[in-house]
DNA sequence: TATATATCGGACTGAGACAGTCCTATATGG
DNA sequence: CCATATAGGACTGTCTCAGTCCGATATATA
């Protein structure tokens, strides 16, 4: 569980697809690349659009485009313009929970939060990027070899429980 | 987003209790003393018994209790008896997605997912229970220093992101 | 200016998960 | 035998999610 809805799947599909494309690409171009439902990913990308990680443009030649190159966008804050702020738990935010201060769990629930959040930090829109051998060797040795290597992802791996 | 449900969070805060209580309890003292609906517990409290956590024990005097230290339960195990693995997309799992080939995402999922799942197995349940002066006074200095310290959940913090 | 092409964004809907309750069966202690 | 517990399946109302539809608005081109 934990899980993160499907809307906001679909979104990082897009915004993966749109790290790749440089130029502005339409929502129907974008569906077709990704097996996202038109409709759908036009709802997606207009929340994208909002929380200004991709940008938009009307009319004919529009399209969208990202604001940033992928490698500057973290996944915590797609997730964030996606289903709102990260929260483990109602009582991580203010004044949700009716026993806000009686409760003892909410200080570690909000300790947990913050390290949920720091690992999502960790990991950019580029890094989710498809890995495949292909891809890899049209880019440069560097960056292939951090492919292999899965990224900065190893470092959110800390050390086993004790 | 990415939160857990309701009835998780009333498994934890049960977990807790019965952690702080050694001898075996009835549902209906817990539901007093947390305050979760007492047919919500019983279910609840079945979850962990299932899963190992907890032990139960019928008839009259009977309850609940756990079955280790509540220092030796990571939050994991408790998440994992209550919601099933941890899978922050279908696509985790083997054979959910119907992409699962061409999709590029899937093993970055698999990181970020492992990456999660080691956080929470770095905490405890002990780790959740309540950090009051009062309670801290009471027990070891050693622990009381925990306590202030947040315990090992400064482990789970890596540094700021490139 | 007319027209084709896009996005914008609110309204609406069916499906499914979630939170919670109820009832009966079963086990234990006195 | 009886009072007291848990076991666990069935059931229900509520709410969120995923997805669609449609009219409004913006842009490029002829």
């Amino acid at each position: 569980m934990l899980r993160i809805s499907k809307l906001t799947d679909y979104g990082i599909l897009l915004a993966v697809e749109l790290g790749e494309l440089q130029e502005p690409t339409s929502v129907r171009a974008l569906s077709l690349r990704t097996g996202v439902p038109q409709a759908t990913a036009s709802k997606v990308l207009q929340s994208l659009a909002r929380a200004g990680i991709a940008r938009s443009r009307r009319g004919a030649t529009g399209g969208y485009c990202l604001t940033r190159p992928s490698r500057e966008i973290p996944m915590l804050e797609v997730l964030t313009a996606l289903e709102g702020p990260l929260a483990v738990t109602d009582c991580v935010e203010e004044g949700a929970c009716e026993h806000e201060e009686g409760c003892g769990t909410r200080v570690s629930w909000q300790r947990v939060n913050e390290a949920v959040a720091r690992a999502l930090a960790n990991v950019s829109l580029a890094d989710m990027a498809p890995p495949t051998p292909l891809v890899a060797l049209t880019r440069s040795a560097a960056h292939a070899a951090r492919l292999r290597q899965g990224a900065d992802l190893s470092l959110l791996a800390p050390a086993e429980h004790a």
